[in-house]
DNA sequence: CAGTGGTCTAGACCACTGG
DNA sequence: CAGTGGTCTAGACCACTGC
């Protein structure tokens, strides 16, 4: 909490290059970029927060308002940053109404996300646990590392629609519960920014198509001949650092994933 | 092909509003943006041709380089355009090595999609048709307009994996033929560019788990218990304009549709 | 009204490409 | 070397928010 940081030393343009082969040339908007990163990461602001204006940060790095808005605009098309004309730039967080559920994209093949909206959550299970090698391989901890393991159903209308399997870093998330789970409003994400301090900031899913087990069909209630929609997620923090794997099974007959290609 | 054209009349800033509920603030760049668009639809330049440099494109409009430089990139941001600092700016193409097959997000389990190469392609059927209700709905036709209907399979290292049926507007794509379809090397898209003048934007997906019919899986060499990936595109031209459909059944035992969210 | 982000300009200089 | 896109600056003004 330094009530009046200065800036470490910025090269005018080139710099970095310390005899490497490549040159490495960063341009400053660059480095503003991972300046800023690095104070959201360090939890300098919070999600959902303003941070200084583009004036006062143009005068904490010493560089023009322009470079430091070029570094902003990169940030929120990143959509770690939220710009408001009139008002600010903001953290950006899982807990706005806008971009609630932004990774979920499964949608009624009828009407709107909106207006079916947030689904009814069933926690069937959350314990600590030792992970498996793959887990950990895709968690990037070592086998038999403590991790956190969820089990939970979504429903849309009454219908069982999402069968979820949750990893995540026992370290990070200490003391997770099933009802803390259950008892929190409003998307799981949000829940982690405020308890926890992890923002999900991107993801890769892995989706194929494949016939539930006797214990998932029930579950959905559907038959074992119905297929489904598996969804593989790896969730990432700051740094491309991961912390959620989500395994997911999606019932597809009044839902369906939806993706926009550009 | 006007020799040197001149520009229309712009508004400096705030124009448009004509009495309606809505200001419609328009910024300069955006109706620059608009501009360059207008001469991407009507082939002024064609897809993989150089547009004009940002400063011959400041003085057409009569505007300052930065203001074209801002509406370039919200279009490169698109995938309309390329740029490539020290040659210029490119309309983008199908064509092009790096971007091909851009809306294909099959990947193989293993490996990379590159060293997988493309896929060999078996066109099964290319006939005239009259559009159904449904596929008449998506592509904005009247139901029994004139429409191409093409069925082909993708095989990778010579298993049979994506089962497609496309459906194009038989006024854009008079005169394609299975040959054509077989014949050409490259995306299929890259073809529509060349052959149709058609450049293919922006898609959007619908995805599903489904299990096949017996033709379908017989095609597949799979059998009809084995769940395949239902995943319905439709894609769209200048201007949001649908110019194709197409239902694809992908295998998903050795390969996963991959996601990034961000 | 002051403060914020958003637009627009003009000019200087840098990095990259190709002849 | 000239021409392209890319960076950076300084300053003016506009649109939006909230006091």
């Amino acid at each position: 909490m330094s009530s009046n940081p200065t800036s470490p030393p910025l090269s005018p343009a080139t710099q970095a290059g310390g005899g490497g082969a490549t040159p490495a040339f960063s341009p400053l908007y660059q480095q503003i970029k991972g300046l800023i990163l690095h104070s959201l990461q360090h939890g300098e602001w919070k999600p959902g927060e303003v941070i200084p204006s583009e004036m006062d940060l143009a005068a904490r790095f010493r560089v023009s308002q322009g470079t430091v808005r070029k570094a902003i605009d990169e940030l929120a098309a990143e959509n770690l940053l939220m710009r408001r004309q009139g008002k600010g730039t903001f953290v950006a967080t899982h807990a706005e109404r806008q971009v609630q559920y932004r990774f979920l994209k499964l949608m009624p093949d009828v009407g709107d996300a909106r207006e079916e909206g947030p689904a009814q959550r069933t926690i069937l299970e959350c314990k600590r646990s030792r992970a498996p090698v793959e887990i950990a391989r895709a968690l990037q901890l070592r086998t038999g590392d403590p991790v956190i393991q969820a089990r939970r159903i979504l429903s849309f209308a009454g219908v069982p629609t999402i069968l979820e399997d949750i990893w995540l870093p026992g370290q990070a998330f200490k003391g997770l519960t099933a009802e803390q789970m259950a008892e929190y409003q409003g998307p799981t994400y949000a829940m982690f920014e405020l308890d926890y301090g992890v923002r999900m900031v991107r993801a890769e899913e892995k989706i194929r198509a494949i016939v539930p087990d006797d214990e998932q069909a029930n579950l959905l209630l559907v038959s074992q001949q119905t297929p489904l929609l598996s969804v593989e997620r790896l969730a990432y923090t700051y740094n491309d650092v991961p912390m959620e794997l989500r395994r997911a099974l999606y019932r597809t007959d009044t839902h369906h994933y939806h993706n926009s290609l550009s």
